[in-house]
DNA sequence: TCAGCCTAGTTGACACGTCAATCAGTATGG
DNA sequence: CCATACTGATTGACGTGTCAACTAGGCTGA
């Protein structure tokens, strides 16, 4: 027997949730953007490569870094190529191998990046928010990450 | 004088919320698209045209309803078209006007989408959180949301 | 009247994501 | 040995989003 749709209450909050979410997630980017050239995307790849041994990961690692599928990753790395921020090198021995290296130019960019994005987070996200309700949505976000199927 | 970055705690309740959020979003994208064939977008357009008077609106004030830039919509609307969820028809003086209809079959999809996900928002969502969560995510979004720049 | 501006809407280029297909190399079982 | 399956990674097609440029008609004031 099925069970009750959501109230309109219920409706609502949803509704604002996924819009207000969307809404500060484009601003954080567009920040992001304009301080530094950046994409999201970018900063994640970057974030990971700058904390690797070497300043290289095989695609597939860094893929499970940062929670991304392989083709998604495999594209993303095509367009930070062509813009300098990473180059890919092959490996010697199983030639399916291969690395992603952060460049001298991708660290230079990540670097400038940082402070301006950690201000953006705090501006944005944690001035809005009272030690209450930081505690409560860190509670929320792993109720509903817990939540998801299987994975 | 600059204040203080985020600190690791602040830090890491924001990475979670956003990937927890993306995810979230993403599965019910994926239900919905499974279930009705549509996309979030979709059940946007669709939602604010069934609701609106003789099921057509200008591109203007759908853009408005549903908080898009204009441009956005008007590349959705002639994908939408191509599937015969909408069509388009000039408005009779001003030729700049112009309507957005809700088709026979555009209704059909957003009937035949409106439980299963509304059920998924009630599985995902409400079933996740307690009534005081929700409450407290309710407020959450109104103070991010009243934070975000100008507007 | 007509230049300048505003509004409505579309378009093109390009970034981003997902899916399915493909390719190359390794491993494994008969 | 070799067909088959698995792994690492890329590719192509296509939906989605943003930005800037463009078309086109209406409005206003010197």
């Amino acid at each position: 027997m099925p069970r009750r749709l959501p109230t309109s209450e219920q409706l609502r909050t949803w509704r604002d949730f996924i819009e207000t979410t969307e809404a500060l997630r484009a601003v954080v980017a567009a920040r992001l953007q304009a301080e530094s050239g950046l994409s999201p995307g970018d900063y994640a790849v970057l974030l990971a490569l700058s904390e690797a041994p070497d300043r290289r990961l095989r695609p597939s690692d860094l893929a499970v870094a940062i929670s991304w599928e392989r083709s998604r990753l495999s594209h993303h790395l095509g367009r930070m190529e062509r813009r300098g921020l990473i180059r890919r090198e092959g490996f010697s021995g199983d030639s399916r191998g291969a690395f992603v290296i952060l460049t001298d130019a991708g660290s230079a960019a990540f670097h400038a990046a940082t402070v301006p994005h950690l201000t953006a987070v705090r501006e944005l996200f944690v001035e809005a928010l009272t030690p209450e309700q930081m505690d409560a949505l860190a509670q929320i976000s792993a109720a509903l990450r817990d939540h998801l199927p299987n994975r």
